[in-house]
DNA sequence: ATGTCTTTGTGAACGCGTGCACAAAGATTG
DNA sequence: CAATCTTTGTGCACGCGTTCACAAAGACAT
């Protein structure tokens, strides 16, 4: 879901697929929770499981990032999240700021998940002068103004948007003109960005539609289901392959 | 991004892509803003600029839902709001309901993004007693007690679920059982649900996880090209396995 | 040491998604 | 009506990601 990343096909060596990149924070939480609990070592299928995965995946996904593993007897927790933590650059501190300081940008604010990850709230930043000095998370709001000053002395280089969608694509300039090269968008806008900008976007409005999408086939298809039963027509009994129809689709005509 | 979702054996249920449906949300919202400036009708280069995406691919995307457009011109933006919106089931009225009324709850509460597009939130239900009947976006905050009446109740299929961790597993549990087939996950866990049952996950940590990783890339880059001298990767086969960090010590622990 | 057992690491096949490039279709103009 | 121009719809090839299946590697018992 990310959009706007630019790959560079010349450093094939190096290259951990994306897809696998995607997955690595999901074994690092689940490699956490065992090393709280101080399991020594895990193999690969029960840590599949944990991060509901296939093993064979898990297994090439690490694959990418060395040889970690002792065959016959699995991975050690300990050892694993430090290797991961370090591929995903969570051994260092990253300064984030995050704009738009309204009912989602105060609870990303409030998130504890930012800091515990090596992610620290830098600043909180938001158009409205009547936010400016306002304590949110325990830090004051500061005015866009700010935003260039506070981007530079603090080396900022993740920005999150939580402005609204009108906002989203002149902060992002702001934002990147200062020095910020990875954003977090939660604006429900599709930001234009330079190459060499990495762009992630997190829309609820899109992730519902997709879910009403699969509802709504799922309740067509119990629909179908429910009339070939009751049709004269025999009722497929396999119902493996969710029997597609012959295409119930009626043609829409054309509104207007 | 949202991953996670609990994919069906690959049903190809009604012929489109996974890839596809999810991009549909993203060409409704251009269309929406080209209808509201009464624009007749669109091609698919500016469509696809708008949305971010190849024109061939979308296209490729439009194909499946049939062949609303018109060579030569372009695709009707009424019409095509009218076909995506019924493809996506939004043309009916989707009750949900927010489990977990913290900061986040409450920021999806008062997103409205809900609203605007065929989604009705029809509950909030929190499990802290003293949070019942606290107006939280002009609706009293209902108990967890209440769950169960107030899916079948109103007949909700999708669930958001925005409560601590620890949690979420629980509550999907009792909504499933309920009668609810769609989960929106923010909580940072990964559920694990019965066939039939989808499941997105919307996860902040993940997000900004991914972006540190590429963040560190760029940087490495940079280094590299700045400083040739240092060594990129140190190579960890050469001593035994007894030494664990390639930089030289004790394997760092993440902090919880 | 030798054999057995467990689990990793990976070669290979397959399927999905993407993007190119172009023929077909319709609008438009002369 | 014919010619030209624009834009769609899609066949095709390619690359990425997933999964299977198994040989290799190490632990462990005898």
């Amino acid at each position: 879901m990310a959009t706007g990343r630019t790959h560079r096909p010349a450093t094939r060596s190096r290259g951990i697929p994306e897809a696998t990149v995607a997955r690595l924070p999901l074994y690092l939480r689940a490699l956490t929770a065992l090393s709280e609990r101080s399991v020594p070592t895990v193999s690969s299928e029960e840590l599949a499981a944990a991060a509901g995965v296939n093993s064979a995946k898990l297994r090439k996904d690490f694959s990418y990032l060395g040889s970690y593993g002792t065959r016959g007897v699995g991975y050690d927790v300990e050892y694993l999240v430090y290797q991961i933590s370090r591929e995903l650059g969570l051994t260092q501190d990253w300064p984030v700021v995050i704009v738009g300081i309204g009912n989602l940008g105060a609870a990303l604010a409030n998130y504890g998940g930012f800091a515990s990850r090596g992610f620290r709230v830098a600043a909180l930043i938001d158009a409205d002068p009547a936010m400016a000095g306002k304590p949110v998370a325990g830090m004051p709001v500061q005015h866009t103004d700010e935003l260039e000053k506070i981007i530079e002395e603090n080396g900022v280089s993740i920005g999150v948007i939580a402005t609204p969608a009108g906002a989203a694509q002149q902060v992002s300039e702001r934002l990147i003109a200062a020095g910020v090269t990875s954003i977090l968008n939660f604006a429900p806008t599709v930001l234009q960005v330079p190459e060499g900008v990495d762009v992630r976007k997190v829309d609820l409005s899109i992730e519902l539609q997709i879910l009403a999408f699969h509802e709504q086939r799922k309740a067509g298809d119990a629909e179908a289901a429910a009339a070939a039963a009751a049709s004269v027509l025999p009722p497929r009994a396999a119902d493996g392959p969710t029997r597609k129809g012959p295409d119930g689709d009626v043609p829409a005509v054309m509104p207007a």
